[in-house]
DNA sequence: ACATTAAATTAAACATCGTTTAATTTGTCA
DNA sequence: TGACAAATTAAACGATGTTTAATTTAATGT
């Protein structure tokens, strides 16, 4: 075996993933392409397919860093908070704030139509994120039936997404200024005390 | 003046915009391009140019014409509906299957970034949709202050936009099987029962 | 120490893209 | 009929992701 420079695949894959996180942060999704990376490590185009699939693949390796970043931040809010509401309201105000601090990151997640469905590695970590949420469901719900608290848990996480989603990309501001955090507080508050009013109604 | 094909000005517009809407449902955002659509109408693709600003202002009049639809698709799942919940409902429900039957021309709203802010043309229909909420609202809060109105407008919105995102792009797919229109359902029943029930509440 | 060998890396090519430019065709009017 | 202007195109430009062949590099066997 011999290589001409003095970096593993290892150290490359790290460069790479390292250039790729600065490029999307300070351009944007548009803004980035393999032979920028390549530039931005000190080579060229065609050694990051030696590492990479290709640029979807790199790209979901960055994205995968993002939500740990995202559970880091996620888990923190969740600790110190006296009643499982707050920690619910604060999760979601945290998952608005770390999209409004890392805004070409957290959209480089979903501006994207993927060409494969994700791996398994990718999914395990959106996984990882829902149980942050679903502890805490568990907790406010120790009675309810798993697929309820299951289903609570998803829309919890749909409206978070949707506010962060049509907040960030400005489709709100069109017609009003609210903030994002206001708004979000609206939806949670009022769907969590739905949920606890009336644990035991059928209703399909 | 003179022209070469008979075709004025407005025509090949109108034919543009018609291609494309074809490529998109066919092919996707990722397939559409402007010699694919110069093709289809028996023109090169310099000749758009003459007629839309770049891609980006047709696409743009595409998305409209979509909103259009699902407009006239909301407005006809709110009407016959005993009680504005219902309403509410339904017309959640509408904006899901819409979304389903044309999942290419629904995305193609949301997965562009776009370079320059939305036209007001543009803007104006969006709001467009929202007074079809609204509506519903105000008949549901008619003591509510307006702003409150146009917080829960705005919450539903988002609410039923991350349903609809999440629930498309398979994102929920990896957790669990839940039907969107189920989650849908649980999101806006307890989120109305929230609203309705502590109309009072000040917490902000 | 040197030739061999295989891996690492690059340069170049390919097909495509959005957009702009200059050239060409076309129709109308003096 | 000839001149002019609009309509249309062909071609160019710079850029993209990806693949290929060529080249460089370092370790190995002798």
């Amino acid at each position: 075996m011999a290589r001409r420079s003095d970096h593993s695949r290892e150290q490359i894959k790290e460069m790479a993933l390292q250039a790729t996180e600065k490029i999307l942060i300070e351009q944007g999704l548009a803004g980035l392409s393999t032979r920028k990376v390549a530039a931005a490590i000190g080579y060229t185009a065609g050694s990051l397919y030696l590492v990479f699939e290709n640029l979807e693949d790199l790209l979901l390796h960055v994205n995968v860093r993002t939500l740990e970043k995202l559970f880091q931040t996620l888990q923190g809010s969740a600790n110190d908070c006296p009643e499982v509401q707050t920690c619910l309201r604060n999760m979601a105000l945290a998952y608005i704030t770390f999209a409004k601090d890392h805004p070409n990151l957290w959209s480089a997640i979903f501006e994207r139509q993927w060409q494969n469905e994700m791996p398994d590695w990718y999914n395990d970590k959106i996984a990882h994120l829902f149980q942050l949420v679903e502890d805490k469901f568990q907790q406010l719900l120790p009675e309810a039936r798993t697929d309820k608290v299951a289903q609570a848990v998803r829309a919890y996480w749909c409206g978070v997404h949707g506010v962060c989603m049509l907040g960030l990309t400005g489709k709100l501001d069109a017609i009003s200024d609210h903030s994002t955090e206001e708004l979000s507080n609206t939806l949670i508050d009022n769907f969590l005390f739905g949920l606890t009013s009336k644990k035991e109604s059928r209703d399909d």
